[in-house]
DNA sequence: TCTGAATGGAACACTGATGTTCCATAACGG
DNA sequence: CCGTTATGGAACATCAGTGTTCCATTCAGA
């Protein structure tokens, strides 16, 4: 008999913990390159068996969901990270850039695989993407942020210049941080009044 | 025996060539929503039946390579329109950025289908392509376009852009016009030195 | 009208992914 | 060190999509 370890979702720590997330982690990279690719491949990526990936997630649908959560929570933290209240708007959302743009591959998912929004906690408003609006709203008042944009709009902006900037290091061969400087510049012009 | 009409992969005009448009159209409107779905889902929404499928496009591939034939056509064909040589280099960008607009789906398409990439004919870089960079490198002369922005990087947002527009279009329901003269605005400032 | 072209649908074989079960082995941890 | 726990691999049933063949029917156009 063992401890409940497992109650929320969030599996205990130990080898268990270690093997779901070499999992996820493979997953993510994976999929963010090929959305179709099999279990099998899942595994091998992994370096696992593929009769332990379906141990841990019976239906591929399991590991899809855990991955959307795992995006969303690592979302919620890179937003947390960002400080969006402090100073001025358009300089929370250009910190908040930065934080999404070391999400990696998880951004490249986010954007290609719209069968990762099939699932529940998506386009349900989440408190990281209020958290958003809001401070575009609130750059809309304080004068940062171009009151002509919207603030979905801005929103869909920043994901497209992330997924850019990214895209950009991949087509020409640019290094991070080249990329992450033509983005913030690029972001920096496009929002300000 | 009849005249040999499809000398150049283009079909002859008639009934088959009709009939080929419509699978085509109806692939890339649903292949844009849902890049796995079937053959007998590209058939059904074609109004044709499984079999007439497979007799224009003998392999899934087929299929795939003519659509990506058919958008390069259609971007050719924008980018012919823009007339990417008069006047300032930013209002050229502008005009494309209009007729690029107006791809619709097969827009989605090049983005979230790295498989058409796969392709010949894509990433070897396309004579619109080559134009598209030169007008921007011609607008860091003429002074129109920020220096500081790399060509590819252009491209890039251009494409972001547009992927944003229709994006909010659907997300945030705004209307085909609201989203380009976001779109627009946003790339107007963006790339203004 | 009349003929060849175009189509739809049924039936079939084939393939790759999925999900399950069972068992022997390896690793972990107390 | 030993028992529990985790793992890998083989074998299997199932399923959906693919690609092919054949034939009866419909359609287009001269």
């Amino acid at each position: 008999m063992r401890m409940v370890e497992e109650r929320s979702g969030a599996a205990g720590s130990g080898t268990r913990a270690r093997t779901r997330r070499a999992i996820i982690d493979a997953a993510i990279g994976l999929l963010a390159g090929d959305p179709t690719a099999s279990l099998g491949d899942v595994a091998a990526a992994a370096g696992v068996g593929r009769t332990t990936v379906h141990r841990y997630f019976p239906e591929r649908s399991d590991l899809l969901t855990a991955i959307g959560t795992d995006i969303l929570e690592k979302v919620a933290a890179a937003t947390e990270r960002a400080r969006l209240d402090d100073g001025p708007a358009a300089k929370a959302l250009e910190r908040l850039c930065q934080e999404y743009f070391e999400l990696g591959d998880g951004l490249t998912l986010m954007f290609e695989t719209p069968q990762l929004a099939t699932w529940s906690g998506w386009d349900e408003e989440t408190a990281a993407d209020q958290h958003f609006l809001h401070t575009v709203r609130r750059g809309h008042t304080d004068g940062s942020i171009d009151p002509e944009l919207d603030d979905e709009w801005v929103r869909n902006l920043v994901w497209s210049l992330l997924y850019s900037a990214w895209a950009h290091t991949r087509t020409a061969g640019a290094s991070k941080h080249s990329a992450m400087t033509l983005c913030l510049h690029t972001l920096r012009k496009a929002i300000a009044p």
